[in-house]
DNA sequence: ATCTCTGCAAAAAATTTGCACAAGG
DNA sequence: CCTTGTGCAAATTTTTTGCAGAGAT
């Protein structure tokens, strides 16, 4: 057995009757308070680290999950690869175009503003700038 | 020989020194004031039924080259495809989740104002609204 | 001739699926 | 037991790459 940190995935999780197993858990504080953007990749040699035999597939089930529950929500930057971010809150993403970091940039009110659009309902909205970073720029 | 009809997107290949082809300037034509947002399974269909030798590589390596000279934008909507848009005007989208339709959202002014971000140099934004289309939300 | 571009096929990368078995109520 | 979840492997899907031959100056 082993140690059940309760973490606000892990909440959702249970409130959503999924079981709580090992695997679920280490994705769960994997992805708690990450702010790395990691792929599934990143997850998986994450999580192989204390769970060796686990595979891609679960970390893939998993997260597919943790993002149709709304626990975790994921993010297309453009390098055709998914990325996933446990903050679900309203915030907007910079990519850097040179090393590919994701850095979560504040909401500013008027960006995440929902315009009333007429034949749409609109119930989330999505902000990435594109450039260099700090490093990268210079 | 084919008709050459020289669309905005046929100017820039040339001007990037480019070789106009029978293929390029079909996928350029396929593109030009489409408003769909075409993935490259689209465009190849389409594209097909007037030139059916074409391999799929050949689109894939076009539509690269009209991204990297900044012809046409790419556009990751999270169906883990590319569409390609011709329209690189400031201007946002939104994806029904329900039916997959990308709707063009003209630009508000105010979403597409590019903060001041102190330690990066934005380039350029780009916003997706998501939820239901008037088809879908009945 | 030379340089570029295309088509084919193979490879690579990302993600999903089917199924037998394990785990836990 | 009965249901749910896991692991493995195979299958799908999307995209890239290598290379020989075709086409255009």
């Amino acid at each position: 057995m082993m140690a059940m940190k309760s973490t606000r995935i892990v909440k959702e999780i249970k409130d959503r009757g999924f079981k709580i197993t090992p695997q679920r858990q280490l994705v769960a504080e994997a992805l708690e308070g990450n702010k790395t953007h990691p792929t599934v990749e990143d997850l998986y040699k994450e999580v192989a680290k204390i769970a060796p035999t686990i595979s891609v597939a679960t970390i893939y089930k998993t997260l597919n999950e943790l993002v149709e529950i709304g626990a975790i929500q994921r993010l297309d930057v453009g390098d055709r690869k998914a990325h996933f971010d446990p903050d679900t809150t309203p915030h907007n993403h910079f990519v850097c175009l040179r090393c590919g970091t994701i850095y979560d940039i504040p909401e500013t009110g008027k960006v995440n503003e929902i315009p009333e659009l007429p034949d749409f309902k609109v119930l989330r909205s999505q902000t990435i700038y594109y450039g260099y970073c700090k490093k990268c720029k210079g």
